[in-house]
DNA sequence: GCCGTTTTCGGCCCGACTGTTTTCAGTCG
């Protein structure tokens, strides 16, 4: 997948300046493609551009650069300066300030200076000649599949190719394939490649691609002759949104051949994009989903509700076959990340070997053998945690295998026991046909008992919350009635003795000046305050430093609890607003060493996935509590925790990190009841 | 552009596949 995705392309850049609208050319087939601009600083400052912005920018240089050929490792560079900055905790400004940016790993004197420059005088440097050169539209035509940056620019140079619309037109009239290096092939495989951007463009929803990716496999293991399946890729890894799907497939050699026609001949595949001996590249579609047996490997509500979720989707899918010996390897190595990859291959080689998809050789051994000629001189592996014990490291689970410190943890025997989701015992923030949910008080509380639940938190929406002109939220006067309703049915679980309540609280608007909805006195009534933004425009039209003070301030409120939905994103729908999260947490934290529980939420709906799982640890290091709430709207909606708590486990957490792993009698004498 | 108990240059992860070539460049994961 093309790196970009709509991240930055969404992130308030407007396309009003410095592009040129297409030159002239032989064929003459321009068309206006919106592009990328460099943010413009803020009024106020220093900072005058903000870490988000830098960050965005030094991406978007990454991928500006390779179109205008420059170096790979220059591009790579930015790619991994973008990176650095993005996980550095510390405040921008102060290490700029201080002169620190060059210490942190990745960046040098070049991109320190750049970055210096933004922020204390909102400018540049010679990068808006940059932005200008290149054409905005060959952005969108790198993310064709089979065309690269390379032939993109050979494309414009030669023919004035600058958008995919242009690039229609010149194969279409064949032009193309007569240029050096190209031929009909390539002509023909850029209209499929067009037409594939078309139908299936970007990536799936976490619980999308994991519906699809559970089908294959279970159908895959099914066949005869194969010893083992297994999903790779981002989806083990459980990234919030996957890009295609990785199946790993263990089968004897012998048997490759009838083992591919059996996966080719699987209901539910749209189009056979390739097929050889030891590699099957597929489009799936529905038919893939219904009637695969799925039961093993996760909840059935969990499953039906994937199944409505997943619409007319559909999604990319490798599957890679290989001879037992060879499976761990190759699942190890398909399950990525690159940038953990990496570092894998560095240990190696720190000690003598080579390890790749095939094995892991001494280098003297294997010699020059490559590919499967090199696999009998392989260490022997019976699992991925041997191939992690050769080079000196634990086990590390998958999800956390993205180069953010697992490889230092796991030579340390420091690799935190991640949480299960078994070991959810409640969660604080729902909503009930009070607001803007499907089922009642009772129907909600029957299903958290039937999770084993000891208890649910309500929090309907707060009175100030109405979609186009009709009240959601519950006006401050039907608070008294909802408690009523609420205390009643708790009297009646505690006099049968059942080990369930409900926790009575309120999603609780956060208002632009980081002021909470409701008088104080109907907050202090209740058990607790989940404080959410919803007035999502004013917030993004903000710049971070501003809406991190609104946020702080709404968080020092006393009647506070959860922050719920941090930055209100929505996955492949809108970005959340722009904020310091860090500091937001730094925040908390000190509260919290003050005595006070200021939660931040893993808001589990698969739609949002939010808090980002890249801040889990660090909220864990401010002592942050971290609360998985599914912010069910109906009693289906409650098994969404699981997304949560995948989440949570990509962001290192341990059970005790998670507000509600807390058992009803531990969570009351937290919140004071 | 970054990095360095082989530091101011010369590396930077590695292999498969594809289509174009006839030994290789580009792309992908």
């Amino acid at each position: 997948m093309f790196p970009i995705g709509c991240a930055f392309v969404s992130l308030g850049f407007n396309a009003a300046d410095g592009h040129p609208q297409g030159l002239s050319t032989p064929v003459g087939y321009m068309v206006k493609v919106k592009g990328w601009s460099l943010p413009r600083p803020r009024s106020t400052g220093p900072p005058f551009q903000t870490k988000s912005s830098v960050v965005a920018v030094m991406e978007q240089v990454g991928v500006l650069l390779e179109l205008d050929g420059a170096n790979v490792f220059r591009v790579r560079a930015y790619q991994n300066a973008s990176r650095a900055l993005a996980s550095m905790e510390e405040d921008l400004l102060s290490v700029v300030q201080d002169g620190r940016l060059v210490e942190v790993k990745g960046i040098g004197k070049g991109i320190s200076g750049l970055v210096t420059e933004a922020v204390m005088e909102g400018t540049w440097g010679d990068l808006p000649q940059l932005y200008a050169k290149i054409p905005p539209g060959l952005i969108e035509i790198v993310g064709i599949p089979g065309l690269g940056p390379k032939r993109a620019r050979v494309m414009y140079e030669e023919l004035g190719v600058d958008s995919v619309e242009s690039l229609k037109i010149a194969c279409e009239m064949g032009h193309v394939a007569p240029l050096s290096g190209f031929g009909e092939k390539s002509q023909q495989k850029y209209l499929e490649g067009i037409e594939l951007l078309r139908r299936y463009q970007g990536r799936s929803r976490m619980d999308v691609g994991l519906m699809f990716g559970r089908a294959l496999e279970a159908r895959v293991a099914a066949i005869p002759g194969v010893s083992r399946a297994q999903l790779a890729g981002s989806a083990r890894r459980r990234r919030e949104t996957i890009g295609d799907l990785d199946i790993v497939v263990a089968a004897e050699p012998a048997d490759h051949e009838a083992v591919v026609k059996a996966i080719l001949s699987l209901p539910g595949i749209a189009e056979v994009k390739g097929s050889g001996e030891s590699k099957v590249s597929l489009i799936l579609e529905q038919d893939m989903l219904s009637g695969a047996d799925t039961s093993g490997s996760i909840d059935a509500k969990l499953a039906e509700s994937m199944m409505e979720r997943s619409g007319d989707a559909t999604i990319d899918a490798q599957v890679r076959i290989v001879p037992p010996a060879t499976f761990p390897f190759t699942l190890a190595y398909f399950t990525g990340s690159k940038e953990h990859n990496i570092r894998m291959r560095q240990l190696a080689i720190d000690r003598g070997l080579r390890l790749n998809e095939f094995g892991l050789f001494s280098e003297k051994e294997a010699g020059d053998a490559i590919g499967m000629e090199a696999a009998k001189y392989t260490l022997e592996c019976a699992d991925e945690k041997d191939i992690y014990r050769h080079l000196g490291l634990d086990w590390v689970p998958p999800e956390m295998r993205e180069d953010t410190g697992e490889i230092e943890a796991a030579q340390s025997s420091s690799l935190p026991n991640l949480i299960q989701p078994e070991q959810i015992r409640g969660a604080l923030h729902n909503h009930t046909v009070a607001s803007d949910g499907v089922n009642t008080l009772e129907e909600m509380a029957a299903a958290a008992q039937e999770l084993g639940w000891e208890y649910l938190g309500i929090a309907d929406h707060s009175e100030i919350l109405n979609i186009g002109g009709r009240q959601i939220g519950i006006p401050a006067d039907g608070i008294p009635v909802q408690a009523e309703m609420i205390r009643a049915l708790n009297e009646s679980w505690a006099d049968s003795g059942d080990d369930f309540r409900i926790f009575h609280g309120s999603e609780c608007d956060i208002l632009v000046d980081g002021g909470l909805d409701y008088p104080d006195k109907t907050r202090q009534s209740m058990s607790h305050i989940v404080g959410s933004v919803h007035a999502l425009g004013s917030w993004r039209n903000r710049d971070e430093i501003e809406n991190t003070e609104a946020l702080i301030r709404a968080i020092e409120n006393p009647t506070f609890t959860i922050l719920g939905h941090p930055t209100g994103r929505i996955l492949q729908g809108r970005e959340g607003f722009p904020v310091d999260m860090h500091a937001v947490l730094r925040r908390m934290g000190e509260l919290n060493s003050e005595g006070e529980l200021k939660a931040v939420e893993i808001n589990a709906s698969p739609y949002r996935l939010d808090l980002d799982w890249r801040l889990c640890n660090y909220a864990k290091q401010q002592g942050v509590p971290v609360c998985i709430n599914p912010d069910a709207h109906g009693t289906e909606g409650l098994a969404d925790v699981w997304y949560g708590v995948q989440i949570a486990r990509k962001g290192w957490l341990e059970a005790a990190d998670v507000l509600n792993t807390k058992t009803g009698s531990e969570m009351e004498d937290l919140l004071g009841l």
